[in-house]
DNA sequence: TAGAGAGGCACC
DNA sequence: AAACGGTGCCTCTCTA
C-alpha cells in the first residue's frame, strides 16, 4: 500500500493507494466505518456507453473529509468489485456531477443506476441550489475546482486543477489526451484522484447548510436529485441512429460545402469562416459596411451578407451553413455510436443560471432547427414503437399570465383567446371587418414574446422586423393593458434591487444582477417553465413512463412508445403533464409519428 | 500548442 | 422610463 499526505489548510488528509487485494482490508474496514462517503471514478474518456470497445474505468476513489482510499479498479475484478461492494455498502454517496460517476458504476461495476441514483447527494446540485452562477458570472461557479477554490482554499484548487496538465506536459501528450495513459500509479495523478473524494465531501458539508431554508422546506434539494437520477434513466437506453439516412446527409452537404468554398476562391477568399478575409474582400469590391460587433468591429454576420448583392455573399452563406450544420449535428451523431448503432445525449438537469437543463454531446437536441423533420429524422425510436412529442401550449406566456395574475391574460387564456392578436388590437385598435387575424399580429406576437425575455421596443423592432414607431406603440400598449404584469415585475425589480435575488414558486433563488433588475421577470417566468416541466417528468416518473422517455427540451418530452399502445399512451402522458399553475392551465398536447422522430414533425406538417 | 476571447448561429 | 433572457458548439485569431 502507497499514502499518500497532503495538506489542506493545515490540516494533514491521507490518501490510502490500494495496491494488492490484502490493500482492501483496510478499505473495507473504512466503509465500515463510513456510511456516508465522498466518491469519484477516474476513467479513460467520458464515453461510458462503450465500455465494450475501449472505455474503461481506472481507479475508483472513495472518502471523507480527512482520508481517502483510490482503488486500482483497471488491475483486475478484486478491485472493481470491492468498489462495487462499497457503492452498495454506503448509505449515502457524495459525487460531483454524480451523474457521470453512477453511469460508470453501471456499465464498469455492475452496479445499476436503480441502486446509486437513490443515494447519490450530489455537490453540482448542492452547489446550484446554493448560488447557480458560473464564474464568468461572476459567480461561485459549478465545477469542482471552481467550488473547491470559491470556497475552500485558492491554492488548492489552482494544485488540483494544474495537476493534470503538468501532468499532460510530462508525457508529452494533450491535456485530453491524459487519461488513458497516464501510468496507474504515477503519483501525482493519485494524489489528484485521491483528492477528488475528500474535496467533494467536504463541499458537500460546507454547501448543504448554505441552500436556502424556503428551499429546503419546499423540498427541492430531493426534488432535484429525483431528476436527475430521471434523466439519467432516460438518457441510458439511447437512441437508435439512422446511420444511412444521417450518412446521406453527411455526404450531401460535404459536397455542397465544397462547391461553395469553390465560388468563394474565385473571388479570391481561401476560408469562408474568416471575416477578416471576407471584410477585406467585400471592401475591394467597393461594398461599404456599417454595422458593428459588440466589440466595435465590422460585423460580417447573416443579415449583413443578406444585404450584399454578390455572388460571393451567396457562396459564403451556403458554404459555412453546410459546413456547420454538417459538423454539429449529423457528424456529432454518426460518430457518437456506440457498438449497437445507439447514441446518447448528455442531460445535465440542473445547468443554467434559472435552473434550465442543457443537452450536450451527440444529441444536442435543443438547437435541431425547427420546422422539418431534417435532423430529427436521424434518431429511430425502437423496433415496433413510434416516435411521439408531447409539448406544452404556451408555456411561458401562460406562466407570466398566472404568475402575475393579470386578469386580461388570464381572461384571454381561459376563453382561449389569441393573445398575440389582443396585443396587436390593444396597439393598434380593432380587428378589421370580418378578418381572421389582426394585421398588426406580428408586431403584437414579438411583442409577448420580447417583453418576456425581458426586451423593449428596439428589441421588438430588430428582432421581429418591425417598424421602430409600431414596437414603440405596441410596448407601450402591452404595458398599459397588462397592469398586473407590470406590477408583478416591477415586484420582482424592487425584490432584486434589495436583495441580489429572487425567489420562485418552488422555493428557488435566483440571483438577479442589480444592475441587470429588468431580467428579474424572464427569469422569473423561466425558471418556473422549467419547473413546471421537471414536475411533469417527475409524475411521469412515478407512472411508470421513464422506459418510454427520450429526450426533455424545455417545454417538450419526447417518448418512444409501443405502436399498438401509441394512442393510449400518448394521451395518458399528456394528461398527466398538464399542470394547473396558481390557477391557470398549462395545457399539453401530444403528437405521434412513425418511427423517427422527424417523422413527427413532417405528419404534423401535412395536417395544416 | 493550448486556451481564451470574439463572432456567429442553432434553439426555446 | 427603458432595459431581450437562457443555452451549446463551431471557427478564427491572438497570446503565452
Amino acid at each position: 500500500m502507497q499514502v499518500i499526505t497532503y495538506n489542506i489548510r493545515r490540516q494533514t488528509v491521507r490518501i490510502n493507494v490500494v495496491e494488492t487485494v490484502m490493500d482492501l482490508w483496510g478499505f473495507i474496514d473504512f466503509v465500515e466505518a463510513n456510511p456516508v462517503m465522498g466518491f469519484d471514478t477516474e476513467t479513460t474518456g467520458l464515453d461510458y456507453w462503450n465500455s465494450d470497445r475501449g472505455f474503461r474505468i481506472r481507479l475508483a476513489q472513495f472518502g471523507n473529509a480527512v482520508e481517502s482510499w483510490v482503488l486500482p479498479a483497471e488491475l483486475g475484478p478484486e478491485f472493481r468489485e470491492a468498489a462495487a461492494w462499497a457503492l452498495r455498502k454506503a448509505h449515502r454517496i457524495i459525487a460531483h456531477n454524480g451523474t457521470f460517476d453512477q453511469n460508470v458504476a453501471e456499465w464498469c461495476l455492475g452496479v445499476p443506476l436503480e441502486e446509486t441514483g437513490p443515494k447519490m447527494l450530489c455537490t453540482k446540485i448542492t452547489a446550484h441550489l446554493v448560488d447557480p452562477r458560473q464564474v464568468k458570472e461572476r459567480g461561485p461557479g459549478l465545477k469542482l475546482e471552481e467550488l473547491t477554490k470559491f470556497y475552500i482554499s485558492q491554492e488548492l484548487a489552482e494544485e488540483v486543477k494544474g495537476s493534470m496538465a503538468r501532468i499532460a506536459k510530462r508525457y508529452k501528450v494533450k491535456k485530453d489526451d491524459i487519461w488513458p495513459v497516464v501510468r496507474l500509479f504515477d503519483r501525482e495523478y493519485l494524489l489528484y484522484a485521491g483528492m477528488d473524494p475528500i474535496l467533494a465531501y467536504r463541499l458537500f458539508h460546507i454547501l448543504y447548510p448554505l441552500i436556502p431554508l424556503r428551499s429546503k422546506r419546499k423540498g427541492l434539494f430531493s426534488w432535484e436529485h429525483r431528476t436527475a437520477y430521471i434523466t439519467a434513466k432516460m438518457v441510458r437506453p439511447g437512441y437508435l441512429l439512422d446511420a444511412e439516412y444521417t450518412a446521406a446527409r453527411i455526404a450531401e452537404l460535404k459536397a455542397e460545402q465544397q462547391h461553395w468554398e469553390a465560388e468563394a476562391v474565385k473571388y479570391g477568399v481561401e476560408n469562408v469562416n474568416s471575416d477578416k478575409q471576407l471584410i477585406e474582400a467585400f471592401t475591394g469590391f467597393g461594398v461599404k459596411l456599417t454595422k458593428k460587433t459588440a466589440k466595435g468591429n465590422l460585423s460580417m454576420d447573416a443579415e449583413v451578407l443578406d444585404s450584399i448583392d454578390h455572388p460571393l455573399a451567396e457562396a459564403v452563406k451556403k458554404a459555412t451553413k453546410a459546413g456547420k450544420w454538417r459538423k454539429t449535428w449529423f457528424e456529432a451523431a454518426f460518430n457518437g455510436q456506440d457498438s449497437q448503432g445507439r447514441v446518447r445525449a448528455s442531460i445535465n438537469s440542473l445547468q443554467a443560471r434559472t435552473a434550465r437543463m442543457s443537452i450536450t454531446g451527440s444529441i444536442p437536441a435543443q438547437t435541431f432547427p425547427a420546422g422539418d423533420g431534417y435532423v430529427r429524422h436521424c434518431f429511430l425510436a425502437d423496433e415496433g414503437h413510434v416516435s411521439v412529442s408531447i409539448d406544452f401550449g404556451n408555456m411561458e406566456l401562460r406562466v407570466m399570465a398566472a404568475a402575475s395574475g393579470d386578469p386580461i391574460m388570464l381572461e384571454a387564456f381561459r376563453r382561449n383567446e389569441d393573445l398575440h392578436n389582443l396585443t396587436a388590437i390593444a396597439a393598434f385598435g380593432p380587428m378589421p371587418e370580418g378578418a381572421e387575424k389582426h394585421p398588426m399580429r406580428k408586431a403584437g406576437k414579438g411583442t409577448n414574446f420580447t417583453v418576456c425575455f425581458g426586451g423593449g421596443a428596439g428589441a421588438v423592432s430588430s428582432q421581429w422586423g418591425i417598424a421602430e414607431d409600431d414596437a414603440k406603440t405596441a410596448v407601450k400598449a402591452f404595458w398599459d393593458t397588462y397592469k398586473g404584469v407590470k406590477a408583478f415585475s416591477e415586484k420582482l425589480q424592487k425584490e432584486a434591487r434589495r436583495y441580489g435575488g429572487i425567489y420562485t414558486a418552488t422555493g428557488r433563488w435566483l440571483p438577479v444582477d442589480r444592475e441587470r433588475a429588468y431580467a428579474a421577470l424572464n427569469y422569473y417566468i423561466q425558471s418556473s417553465a422549467r419547473d413546471i416541466t421537471v414536475r411533469a417528468l417527475i409524475e411521469l416518473d412515478k407512472a411508470g413512463f421513464t422506459p418510454w422517455m427520450r429526450l426533455v427540451i424545455h417545454d417538450e418530452i419526447i417518448f418512444s412508445f409501443p405502436k399498438e399502445r401509441s394512442a393510449e399512451l400518448t394521451e395518458q402522458a399528456a394528461r398527466i403533464m398538464e399542470f394547473v399553475f396558481k390557477g391557470l392551465l398549462i395545457p399539453a398536447d401530444g403528437e405521434i409519428g412513425m418511427q423517427s422522430w422527424g417523422s413527427v414533425l413532417e405528419l404534423e406538417e401535412s395536417k395544416h
